[in-house]
DNA sequence: CTTCAATTGGAGTGAACGCTACAGCAATGA
DNA sequence: TCATTGCTGTAGCGTTCACTCCAATTGAAG
């Protein structure tokens, strides 16, 4: 079992520094945008020379979006609904907003990052952008299951509309709490949210249902 | 009437030039941030040198800011509450909130640049940055009026908080309109978000009302 | 016509940018 | 031992950056 693979993990400082390269760009890319990131900054916080970036990853824009990537796990296990020994619907849902707030307020870079990317147009996108562009259409999508799951009477389209209505405001909160910092609660902002979205859905659902 | 101001409008060519520099700028910076936002690109689009860029603006953080301070008025005009004789609560609610929309649909740029810049974190604070969250607050107190307005009820404190959670959203939903493009319809978007936010406005008013 | 201030045009500054070339070095496999 | 591989260190390439200098132009005022 000493040598099964060769070709795997000869030297490893190598996959160390790509972390740390990772760390300093997340870093400094989710401060300064995708422009304002200059090479010799990240350089400069990781503690190594510019050419070990270009030999870690093809160009700015491959570390960009390689920060990008990293960051999908972590931020989908934050996305899980609590099962139903965790109390009533309307509890699973706040305790899943709380969850997603809290993991925000810990390592904001990411979405910091990833909602300048995009608001840019720039001529040529950066493959970060889209790359996050999926990571929030798989949001979308989770809530949009979250939702039919809680209220299976209500019908896919209006689902959809208020899981994308309920991301989008989840953007905007993080937005809110980075101008203000600690001075807004994010984590209740989320509870708030979680519930009025969830109420708006029961009614929506009690509304069309009625009709039949 | 003719020369009471004899050091007025010499030459009608400045102020002209003026707008013609900021229209580039907002255009450019909507686009592409701070950084991206170079004064080579602004010139070329404008058709003016950089040395009259110069000549109207201290330096780019200057250039920035006015793009802000201009587009300040028109974005108020947008976020008045019709009267009234416009109909029910909820309809002149939904109605503002799809004024507003309209307006961000027809003028993107300056909200995109706005956000882009609250999102930043450089180590000297654009004063562009600055002038947009002033912007921001006048409309967090503009909504915070309009909600004590409609429900005399409702405590300040409640009110400030809502209003908080009604602009964040706002930012959030305009967010997800310049990623989803025309796929997402952001007028219909606005008025969901109004009639939300009214409809628990009415229920948190009716719950602390009736324990007294 | 002369004067003068308000602008424009163009050339140019040093610094920072993204990125590359290449030598050097430490560990591994033969 | 020695060539190979994985990664680091240094130096520097061409380009673009924000910004400056200053001569030229233009319309109004005297």
């Amino acid at each position: 079992m000493t040598k099964p693979q060769p070709t795997r993990k000869k030297r490893a400082n190598g996959v160390e520094s790509r972390q740390r390269i990772l760390d300093a760009a997340v870093e400094i890319s989710g401060e300064r945008g995708y422009e304002g990131t200059s090479i010799a900054a990240v350089s400069a916080k990781c503690g190594l020379p510019a050419s070990s970036i270009y030999w870690h990853f093809k160009d700015k824009d491959d570390l960009i979006a390689a920060v990008i990537e990293r960051s999908f796990e972590t931020w989908l296990a934050a996305l899980e609904l609590p099962g139903e020994e965790a109390g009533t619907p309307l509890e699973r849902v706040t305790a899943m907003a709380a969850n997603v707030a809290k993991s925000l307020v810990d390592e904001p870079d990411f979405l910091r990052l990833g909602l300048m990317l995009a608001l840019e147009r720039r001529p040529v996108e950066p493959r970060g952008r889209t790359v996050f562009l999926d990571v929030r259409e798989v949001t979308r999508q989770k809530i949009t299951e979250v939702i039919t799951l809680l209220i299976p009477d209500m019908d896919e389209d209006t689902a959809r509309t208020l899981a994308v209505y309920a991301v989008a405001c989840a953007d905007g909160l993080f937005i809110q709490r980075e101008i203000t910092g600690d001075g807004v609660d994010l984590v209740a902002m989320f509870e708030l949210h979680a519930q009025l979205v969830y109420e708006a859905a029961l009614r929506t659902a009690a509304r069309s249902g009625n009709h039949d």
